[in-house]
DNA sequence: ACCCTTTTTTAGATCAGTCTAATAAATACC
DNA sequence: GGTATTTATTAGACTGATCTAAAAAAGGGT
């Protein structure tokens, strides 16, 4: 367990899986508290406390008793570095494998931490350095770059036409359910109303010509693209499951270094 | 930590190693002492005595102290299992990734513990369900039943025609010689003569016009065929038990079951 | 047989990651 | 602003996998 001389720094599945959550949570510009970490990894309050203080002495986070963690730069890199791995593992998952966006999570949560980086390089390139992973989500450069979306909030959006840009939710019945009634990552579809009180919203899919109505719960891990173009209705190129997202490839956005 | 009601035990990635192990072991017509399993585990002997009598507990071994261990029908199935595993990797990172036979090892001993049994099926479809993995060992097929092939080790070869079946060595180093000197799987050489008291054995691969020299010890994880047809040297055709045809491939042997 | 060497087991300790229960700090509420 | 509630930390313990050093059993040779 000796330290390497600079660089790589070897750290255990358990540490990677702290380091992720705690960017996730910074990513959603939450407070990374002891309690937060603690549900996203369904572990006690109290082994939190103890990890932080660990990681902290590593100086892969910051870390204030009572109030909580902040990734340093090279915790960030390290962090970005799993989330990378995750996504493309998910990509690969889809694209070579044939997993239904609601399986590859789970199976991506224990490869990312097992396969080398000659893996993850070899994978990349087989699948042409995709941009984003089954559910829409950006996938880390090399470098660590990520690209910045500026995306909007299923739950806060006006009625309009939409495409779907990424689901921030893993859980397989959710997604199965998306999936069912036709909402994917590049689907285009129209909100046409918001139920007062924090009601469901009513939304059509371009593909299903029935109505689908979402909670506001699973509407806030969902984000959207505004259409400006073109009302609701046409029918247009649907896009299989092992193709690139239709509407838009990564263009928006800037990339951003971390670390 | 339950046990499971019937059928699938749910083990630590550290126990299927001990059960890889003294599979390999049995398999080698030894032995499994506690030195011998943890001179292959690169563990202290205490460890493997602690291990064994935990093992035997699970009844995934029977174990008698100052003698060894044996596999019950349980232990098998899981070492199969991986063994299984650990090999269809190997030919999908070979085949589809593109590593090097020397490669394929060393990423396989830490993906066997982590996918998932859909991700096995998955591949062994894609590859078109392989019978040997790129070091030409046999794959077990999903039900536990493995090819008993009967080849000759190249150590106790006499001179005359063979081809390579499978090398039975995981050392990268090694691997890439044989490689750059043409002895893969399936290739064809001729054994032209042996040094006396344990001295070199010279070989010709059909490939290369160069002979090789290889010692005692590297022949010993070497595995062939002998060829009937075309006498290269003088030697005749000294049909050992293995009559089997020319360029090799599967089908030779019968399937035993375990478990 | 007996002694000496090798192999194996026992004893006791460590480390990472986790838990529960008890205590302490921060925050929130009238 | 003082008390109640929530959130964190400390304390103490456990599990799985490992180690080293010491004791015990097996085995070999003359």
């Amino acid at each position: 367990m000796a330290a390497e001389p600079q660089g790589q720094t070897t750290v255990s599945s358990t540490v990677e899986d702290y380091l992720k959550v705690v960017l996730k949570i910074e990513d959603m510009k939450q407070r990374a508290s002891t309690s937060r970490v603690a549900r996203h990894l369904d572990v006690a309050d109290a082994t939190v406390t103890d990890m932080l203080r660990k990681l902290k002495k590593a100086g892969l986070l910051e870390y204030k008793p009572y109030y909580g963690a902040t990734l340093t730069r090279k915790g960030r890199r390290m962090a970005v570095r799993i989330l990378r791995r995750h996504r493309l593992l998910e990509m690969f998952l889809h694209q070579v494998l044939g997993y239904g966006w609601e399986q590859v999570h789970q199976e991506a949560e224990r490869l990312e931490h097992a396969v080398s980086d000659l893996f993850i390089s070899r994978i990349d390139a087989l699948l042409d350095f995709p941009a984003q992973d089954p559910h829409g989500e950006a996938i880390p450069d090399a470098r660590g770059f990520r690209q910045v979306e500026d995306d909007l909030c299923l739950a806060e959006a006006e009625p309009g036409s939409y495409s779907v840009r990424k689901v921030t939710n893993s859980d397989p019945e959710f997604l199965a359910y998306l999936d069912k009634v036709g909402l994917r990552p590049a689907t285009r579809f129209s909100l046409q109303e918001r139920a007062p009180f924090q009601g469901p919203l009513k939304l059509l899919p371009e593909s299903g010509r029935e109505p689908v109505y979402l909670g506001l719960e699973a509407s806030g891990s969902i984000f959207v693209l505004p259409l400006k173009d073109r009302p609701p209705a046409p029918e247009s190129a649907p896009d299989g499951p092992a193709s690139r997202m239709a509407g838009d490839r990564a263009g928006r956005g800037r990339a951003k270094e971390e670390g």
